[in-house]
DNA sequence: GGCTCATGTTCCGCATTGCGAAACTAAGTT
DNA sequence: AACTTAGTTTCGCAATGCGGAACATGAGCC
């Protein structure tokens, strides 16, 4: 895993404060008449709890660069809207109106969509069929594919469900659970005709599980279709705060040495997950 | 169940944009200086869509009773703070950066907290003990409690767990799972000394589910504790968008009827839980 | 094609609003 | 008591945002 790709830092997200701040300045220079200063810069007061639970005051100025006057009157709004409300120890943080707020965009809110132009253009550039997959009922329900070109011999499309223990993807995302969820979906894990024993099952994701955890991916080398290689890695989900899918990409595995496969493969799908975390 | 509090309209949860409306109105009849409408009006416009997937600008005016131009101008800067945006059909919904905005409010929202104190008031007033408590590997744990003065025989506090298919709490958190959940929770069931066998266990949770369906709660009348009449409902996480949490509020058998009490309790319980889940 | 109605954007003068420097208050610290 | 540090309030002024009205745009209809 010496490899660049890899060990380089995520790609750098902008905190959502930064780039209001950019609008904001924007907006300005390009003397918007029609943009609402006031409401941008409230909002800009809001965005700054970003990654932080809660802010005093000054901590509000600082992160906004408004001036103190200011910040008081957005916050004596914010905090009439409930938007904002002070803690016992003077200082701030988001309150409840804001859950109600988004809500209505969280119900709606889904990973995949905005993944799908991602995925497209993975699969153009590497020559790989990538998916997007979920568990289902003891399975892995893929919800985004995309085929390559280079077309695989199984006929896998959104809907399509996949065994666990057997894929790649299945593993990946038995990888990243919580134990006690581990345990649960193997209790109620689909058993495939090819590994009909729950408790060998169980025992392949333990591995699998500890090569994630080396590795940082997860492997199905024929193992589920005899002709698919296939690695994959678990999607964090950062709108519920946990993984909730998982990501791989196949080739036939005529194409391809397993290893040449992943050293090239790897580095890319971590960085296209990366990516598509980052909505 | 012909009881007034009980068919009488849950709580009449104003909307958040008719609080807002208030708000920005008592702001200005209060001459507030420090109150920036500006930012006041913007968010009146994002709360619009608490219930809404999407609206069109004229939705907008109407619901906010705002001027087309004022409109035009905030959705204009919501948009480039891409908390809106225009979809193909000339509507507008709400955006990704909201997601953003509010994720570390909902990263610490806990539907819990604020309960208490209408817990305390509910107790005190009926002379109950209540409790609110979710599920945990197979068991109801106790997330919040409330003791009457009329003290029961248990001792169970936060951090207590009670088994699932004996007790009232239990029994209301199972009846309103979706099937597939419910399946895992019976096969992770954490079987208690009275009820040592999975199928019976399963029996009576169906059977529990089942009066739910049609009156509404959930009881125990001694089955775990002999001293103890429990009556319990679910609790729905408006925040999450489904049931996490089960409340009870029990008695000491010695004091009451069953009958009695729950023709007392349950109406109240249902009103307790309306006004816990309306935040 | 012209007419109309319905929706939304742009214009523009004006009053209001929100800005921010500075004064002020309050609470530690030295 | 003098100094810091943190936050609120004041106040005059300019920029801001408001909204009526005029202007687009487009769909439906004769």
């Amino acid at each position: 895993m010496n490899n660049e790709l890899a060990t380089a830092p995520a790609p750098r997200n902008t905190t959502l404060s930064e780039t209001i701040a950019v609008t904001l300045e924007q907006a300005k220079v390009a003397e918007d008449r029609a943009f609402v200063s006031a409401l941008g810069r409230g909002i800009l007061v809001l965005s700054v709890f970003e990654h932080e639970q809660s802010l005093t005051h000054q901590q509000i100025c600082a992160a906004t660069g408004l001036a103190k006057a200011t910040v008081s009157r957005l916050i004596h709004t914010l905090e009439l809207l409930d938007l904002l409300k002070r803690t016992d120890d003077e200082r701030y943080q988001l309150a409840k109106s804001l859950l109600k707020l988004s809500s209505s965009a969280w119900s709606r809110y889904n990973l995949v969509d905005d993944a799908m132009p991602l995925l497209r253009e993975f699969a153009r550039q590497h020559q790989v069929s990538v998916n997007i997959g979920t568990e289902v009922e003891g399975e892995i329900r893929y919800v985004a594919c995309c085929r390559s070109p280079a077309r695989l011999a199984v006929n896998l499309s959104v809907g399509s469900s996949v065994p666990i223990a057997d894929t790649a993807i299945g593993r990946a995302y038995y990888a990243v659970l919580p134990q006690t969820q581990q345990q649960q979906l193997i209790s109620s894990l689909a058993l495939s005709t090819t590994l009909a024993d729950r408790n060998q099952a169980a025992e392949i994701l333990a591995l699998s599980s500890q090569e994630y955890a080396q590795q940082g991916y997860c492997l199905s080398d024929g193992e589920f279709s005899p002709d698919i290689l296939a690695v994959a890695v678990p999607l964090f989900d950062r709108a519920k705060g946990k993984y909730t899918h998982a990501l791989n990409a196949s080739v036939p595995k005529a194409n391809w040495l397993a290893q040449e496969y992943i050293d090239y493969i790897v580095p890319r799908l971590k960085h296209l997950a990366a990516a598509i975390e980052g909505l």
